[in-house]
DNA sequence: CAGCTCTGCAACTGAAGGGTTGCACGTTGC
DNA sequence: GCAACGTGCAACCCTTCAGTTGCAGAGCTG
């Protein structure tokens, strides 16, 4: 199973510098240093989210000669996407079953 | 905007036992202390974990006499699952144009 | 070849946060 | 009314982690 669990994604996401790293792949593919001129932290900084980003599959890395070139992998967001629709769809399901119990017309049951 | 940002959600998704405790509380819904019960962590600590799901939509909470019932609200998750789809998929449009244009057989384009 | 750029690894700092214990208060029930 | 249960708040540890600086190596470029 490459996908990692679903807490580790959504730390992953749960980041304001790896949202703007990852908004900016995500406009333009380009290295580390690149980010690093835009972005308001070091390109070291950048290359550790980087690599917590391409753990969890969100970002894809190229090597282009000397330098790296990364991308953010919008395939991957859609799969985690699909998994909390999925989960969220089922809360409502098993809340709307319990609903449907507390307002039958007989608290009578003896559970 | 009752919405918080994107980052703040994912964060509130990025530990374990919040999973934990959503996915209990998408079961079925109940209190801190019957929490507790069932979790390897202090009643307290529940607390804390359930401010946080409760400041980003994730977890509505009801005063029930002396104690506080809590559920998971599966609709937040469907819509940060609509968001990160909608983001995911501009993603994989922008990287398709980039490379119809990286397999143009003319580079010449100014801009 | 020399210099510049891009990268990775290691050590360190400071803040954030998950977890705990202890305490005080309102609610239920015998 | 008193005990028990459920809750909230505050103080406190300790680990994690985002960010930094420094250094050494690999690859372009002139």
């Amino acid at each position: 199973m490459t996908a990692p669990a679903l807490p580790v994604v959504c730390a992953a996401l749960g980041d304001a510098t790896r949202w703007e790293i990852l908004t900016r792949l995500g406009e333009d593919p380009m290295s580390a240093s690149a980010l690093a001129k835009v972005l308001p932290v070091s390109r070291q900084a950048i290359g550790k989210h980087l690599e917590v980003l391409r753990e969890v599959g969100l970002v894809e890395s190229e090597q282009r000669g000397r330098e790296v070139v990364h991308v953010a992998v919008g395939a991957r967001l859609g799969a985690l996407a699909r998994e909390l629709d999925r989960i969220g769809r089922s809360w409502e399901t098993r809340l709307l079953r319990i609903k449907e119990l507390a307002e039958r017309p007989q608290p009578d049951a003896a559970d």
